[in-house]
DNA sequence: TCCTTGTAGACAACTTGGTTGACCATATCG
DNA sequence: CGATATGGTCAACCAAGTTGTCTACAAGGA
């Protein structure tokens, strides 16, 4: 039988993939995951660039050239910050917005596939251990970087 | 509730971390999953640097590097092939086979200790999900490539 | 046999997505 | 007010892949 560990980067790959297959169709530039991250991040708080690579754990370089990609793609505008002349924040644009809601309707119809094949009350507990795992191995945030 | 893909790829990852956490402690090369796949496959068969090439979904040139390094590292070893004298073999040595076992031996720990958190017969169950899942999706072979 | 076509492996240049380091302008604290 | 810390940018570098090219050998006809 095979490891868990297998099963568990295959399932995630086979999910992603499924995803991404989705945003080809539909044309849209191809984002990867730190890009929602950014999104999601974006969608509660506003932020600066230097928020933003504290968030995802990497460098205000990387930052910088995700947030550059998103502003040429225009999912995202840099306005002024009200207090502090250095910094900028980063704001969600309409097309930004859509984007996401757009994932995250994606993200479920996936999950509920997944509930079909399995059964939705299988997938509960499925999820449920998961997070038992993860509460036990004290992993709550998760880089983006994959 | 967290979306199944997040739990997923969390899961992967908090097993993986543990994984090399312990790796480093024994003071091993910072071998990468592409590596254990090659000591998978060269366990069982022998294998030309294309054969791996093809196993790993990357190009003959990638897969070359990464034989490249697991013989500076003293992991395989490269031999003549018997009949082609384009080929080499690339065979595991003594060193390389401490390592399989060292690591299969770590991953089964690692099963345990998820088993030991929510349960033998939860795990199972959710190992037999997936494998539901992942049969349904057409997913049978994964690049380590993550 | 020879000749065409295919393939294993090496070498080099390029791409991607990150890194480190240096710098400027502005903030902040004693 | 002055020292020090911080946001953002520019530039150089790195790691792990890619494509493209080349050589030597293999293999299947004519």
């Amino acid at each position: 039988m095979e490891p868990v560990t297998m099963l568990l980067a295959m399932s995630y790959r086979a999910m992603g993939d499924r995803f991404h297959e989705r945003l080809a169709q539909v044309g849209l530039e191809p984002l990867r995951p730190a890009h929602g991250y950014v999104f999601r991040f974006l969608a509660e708080k506003r932020a600066t660039a230097q928020d933003l690579a504290t968030h995802l754990g990497v460098t205000k370089q990387a930052a910088a050239k995700i947030v550059n990609e998103l502003v040429e793609w225009r999912y995202v505008l840099r306005e002024p910050h009200p207090t502090d002349k250095r910094a900028q924040y980063v704001t969600l644009t309409t097309k930004g917005r859509d984007y996401l809601r757009f994932a995250d309707g994606m993200w479920a119809d996936l999950e509920g596939e997944m509930a079909e094949i399995i059964g939705p009350e299988r997938l509960d507990a499925l999820k449920n251990d998961l997070k038992r795992y993860l509460d036990h191995t004290g992993v709550h945030h998760l880089r983006p970087v994959w």
